[in-house]
DNA sequence: GAGCACTGC
């Protein structure tokens, strides 16, 4: 960067190369030829949303099959050792099942003791009956479907209830304890699964607008259905000309409709017959997820007989599936605030349409923002924001009054029921709430929301234990997790039908809430949690906590049971902790992110007073104010606040402005095929590495030999290269313990990203053996995120003197260097640095003489410090 | 000596 452009002349030349640069891009963007939908995008189309796993298709057993077998080839090695210890579990139980007469002293004691307690909790149940206490409130059919919350519990009105209850507290202390702390005791009551009961009371239910008793239109008949009958048949359907109507009329409407109304698939088709699509102008509608916009356009295409990428075709990142014939577009919300870098007035679209407004993902939130303010001078643009029930209000408030249109939705009634008391140990109240469902309620698949992949396979180690224990008592019960990070193979699981006469229990993350859908779930257990990111601009600190849903999250999983018939839905929590201590709305991203891409961009679109932009909700002040600042920092804005040319050429990367910079510093210090392969491994980082439970040593083993000295930068570059030298082979991702989604998803994001650079005007060099220059051009756009170490082997950040430690995972964990340059800070026990590389502290004036001065690096720790420390173990020998 | 929810460009 050289010397900061401080005088007016600097500015006025940088502001004159900036616009010549746009101008540049802007003629590109004309020539380029559309992208006549290829076959291969198409192919690669499917085999993503087959992977992902969207049943919404109908080609889901056509390819459930076929990847069965993929999965079958890839693990088999895997399964080896999985094998073996399938069969000491099934030797296990069979002689627990058939041969009581071999067993040793010790078990058929315990199997004595096991019958004993159950025969016990018979008779405590009998007598409980006879004291017409209900224990379990057995699930009746509601006749009346309003929203009312209902006094259950009449007991308490009755005489003496204090005593008694204190009485059945007792009684149940006695034998059942969540979480009991005495192992001894605790393999004693293993088996009380008819006594260690979870009492539940309904409260209310999620009316639904199908009756129980209406036979649901199953997938042969559906197939027999013509295309127009099924039109015809969706809830929307009479709705139709008023829906025409009103948009002709308004130029901005509100689309209050549940899901199953069909309006994502039926309202660009009505409009484009009523003539919006005329003069070769789109309708777009955007989707929150990738797999939604393909497999919505691909429904769409279908009903309209054409080839999808005609008429009707969808772009997301890394594929562009459309033409110059396509007039009804579907794509993902990212990709159309993306496209406003080249079409700032919608020009090309006639309608737009805003899908699941109501999830307030980051880019939805933006384009609120940015279309609002469209709509003032483009008054041909009609818009239609989709949103859920509850929140249709607050956006036309914000739309200045836009009118509200409302379809009803399709599905069954969902009752929900929830605990009396708290549960001190939601996993285990769980696996209570499994068997007793298992044990008590009819056939129907269940799904349990749990905070992430550690809590899955800890509840799934318990459950199978308890049901193996159970043996033939109970019936067959398949055990399903399901997170994001799980292997493709090992997700498509869960779709895979149940067997006859068994029950099939999906332990998910949030993932199964709104990202795939799976079918025949009767029942939803609910603890009420999930894992949610933080951004605390004030230390710049991410943080990854466990937090109570909000009520919209609780309606949405409960409506997760009422897809195929009415459902339940068992909430571990109380009707008051729903009611008291939930918030109705999550909070939007867009107030708990790091700003630093979203800020760049409004830059870029020449919106210049941020703090004034219209949000829906706006993000907190500081976070706005910290953007700007790194912005500043890294030369992207000059000291007017104005986007410079650097700035222009950083907006066109879908990267921070940190790693933007980074990108674009690399070809002073001619590394930038390095960098670009650093900077796509950074952007899917978190997922590299699998690490299932019980194979921890073996992975951890497996990431340490791709350590090498220079920091984790250097090693996400070895791993890279060593994938690429394998021709990308997933085998070799398997036998390292690497993921191979996430590396073919880093060498998606390295094909976009080079083709960037070429756009930006870039050179690509090599210099593979040039570490120092690599760790310099990381410096370059990362010289905001330095620390140095100080006493007692922790450290400092330079920015704000905060205390932070190298992260455990990290390959310098054991290396303590003087200064490091790290990637991102996250508090998750400790606040810890993650992906970190040595660095010199003399770089700094190199890279950054304008941020820092030499007076700041002095390094007086240097005589202090004890020799050993402050040196890597390459520098020791 | 920790432990990564979920999306998206």
């Amino acid at each position: 960067m050289g010397k900061s452009s401080d005088s007016s002349s600097d500015s006025e030349d940088d502001r004159k190369a900036r616009d010549e640069f746009a101008a540049r891009l802007q003629k590109k963007d004309k020539e380029r030829v559309r992208n006549i939908a290829s076959t291969r995008s198409e192919k690669r189309a499917y085999e993503e949303a087959a992977k992902r796993l969207k049943l919404e298709l109908e080609n889901k057993n056509r390819i459930i099959p076929r990847l069965r077998v993929e999965s079958r080839r890839k693990y088999l090695e895997k399964r080896k050792e999985d094998k073996v210890q399938e069969l000491e579990a099934d030797i296990l139980d069979d002689e627990f099942l058939f041969n009581y007469e071999e067993l040793s002293e010790r078990e058929r004691k315990d199997l004595e003791h096991k019958k004993n307690l159950l025969n016990l909790a018979k008779e405590h149940e009998k007598a409980r009956e006879l004291e017409k206490v209900q224990r379990y409130h057995m699930p009746r059919d509601v006749k009346e479907k309003t929203e009312q919350y209902e006094e259950v519990d009449e007991r308490e009105k009755k005489p003496n209830y204090e005593q008694r209850k204190w009485e059945e507290e007792q009684m149940s202390s006695a034998v059942f304890r969540f979480g009991a702390k005495e192992k001894e005791k605790q393999q004693q009551e293993y088996d009380l699964i008819m006594e260690s009961q979870i009492e539940f009371i309904q409260a209310l239910s999620l009316p639904g607008n199908k009756e129980k008793t209406e036979p649901e239109i199953s997938e042969a008949q559906r197939k027999r259905m013509t295309i127009e009958e099924t039109q015809k048949s969706l809830p929307i359907y009479p709705f139709k000309e008023d829906l025409i109507n009103a948009v002709k009329e308004y130029q901005i409407l509100i689309i209050e409709g549940e899901t199953g109304s069909g309006k994502t698939t039926q309202i660009p088709q009505y409009l484009h017959q009523a003539g919006f699509t005329d003069g070769g102008k789109k309708i777009g509608c955007t989707q929150p997820r990738r797999v939604a916009a393909m497999s919505v356009a691909a429904r769409v295409a279908e009903e309209m007989s054409i080839k999808l990428g005609n008429e009707v075709g969808y772009s997301i990142r890394f594929e562009d599936c459309t033409s110059e014939r396509t007039v009804i577009k579907y794509m993902t919300d990212g990709t159309l605030h993306r496209e406003f870098l080249s079409e700032p007035d919608l020009n090309s679209y006639n309608v737009m349409i805003i899908d699941e407004a109501h999830e307030r993902t980051l880019h939805t939130d933006i384009l609120f923002g940015l279309v609002k303010d469209i709509c003032r001078y483009r008054v041909d643009l009609k818009l239609l924001i989709s949103s859920a029930t509850l929140d249709a209000q607050k956006f036309s408030q914000f739309f200045d009054d836009a009118p509200i249109f409302r379809i009803p939705g399709r599905r069954f009634p969902v009752d929900i029921y929830y605990t009396k008391a708290p549960e001190a140990d939601y996993i285990d109240a769980c696996v209570v709430s499994i068997l007793q469902i298992h044990a008590t309620q009819p056939l129907g698949d269940i799904l349990v929301f749990l905070t992430g992949q550690e809590e899955i396979e800890t509840c799934q180690e318990i459950l199978q234990d308890r049901v193996r224990r159970l043996g033939s008592r109970i019936k067959e019960l398949v055990i399903l997790p399901v997170y994001s990070n799980l292997p493709s193979d090992m997700q498509a699981k869960i779709f895979h039908p149940t067997p006859p006469n068994a029950r099939k229990v999906v332990l998910a993350t949030n993932i199964a809430e709104t990202s795939l859908t799976i079918d025949n779930i009767i029942y939803v257990i609910d603890p009420g949690f999930c894992k949610q990111n933080n951004f605390n601009s004030r230390t710049g600190m991410e943080s990854l906590v466990v937090v109570p849903i909000s009520k919209a999250s609780a309606n949405q999983r409960a409506g997760r049971a009422g897809r195929v018939a009415a459902g339940k839905c068992f909430r571990l929590y109380t009707v008051w902790a729903y009611k008291n201590e939930l918030e109705d709305n999550t909070v939007p991203e867009i107030q708990r992110m790091n700003l630093g891409n979203a800020v760049l961009m409004l830059k870029a679109l020449g919106i210049n007073d941020l703090v004034h932009f219209d949000f829906l909700d706006p993000p907190p002040h500081e976070t706005l104010v910290l953007a700007l600042e790194q912005l500043y920092a890294l030369g992207a804005l000059n000291h007017h606040g104005e986007l410079t040319k650097l700035g222009r050429r950083m907006a066109e990367f879908p990267l921070d402005p940190m790693m933007g910079k980074m990108l674009l510093a690399s070809e002073k210090y001619k590394c930038s095929e390095e960098i670009v392969s650093i900077a796509a491994m950074l952007s899917v980082n978190s997922a590299i590495f699998y690490r299932p439970k019980d194979k921890l040593v073996h992975a951890d083993t497996a990431r340490r030999n791709f350590f090498v000295v220079g920091g984790d930068h250097l090693v996400l570059l070895n791993i890279y290269k060593q994938w690429s030298d394998t021709d990308y082979s997933t085998q070799w991702c398997y036998e390292n313990f690497l993921q191979y989604r996430s590396l073919k998803r880093a060498r998606d994001v390295r094909e976009q990203l080079v083709g960037l650079m070429q756009r930006v005007e870039m050179d690509l060099v090599s210099n593979p053996t040039e570490h120092v220059n690599i760790r310099k051009a990381i410096t370059a756009g990362y010289f905001y995120h330095i620390a140095r170490l100080s006493k007692g082997g922790h450290y400092k950040t330079v920015k704000h003197n905060q205390t932070v430690m190298i992260h455990p995972n990290s390959a310098l964990f054991e290396d303590l260097p003087r200064w490091v340059v790290y990637h991102e800070l996250v508090f998750t026990t400790k606040e810890y640095m993650r992906q970190i590389t040595e660095i010199e502290s003399k770089w700094l004036l190199e890279v950054a003489p304008h941020y820092y001065k030499s007076r700041e690096l002095e390094d007086s720790t240097n005589v202090k410090m004890p020799k050993v420390m402050g040196k890597t173990k390459a520098e020791l020998g």
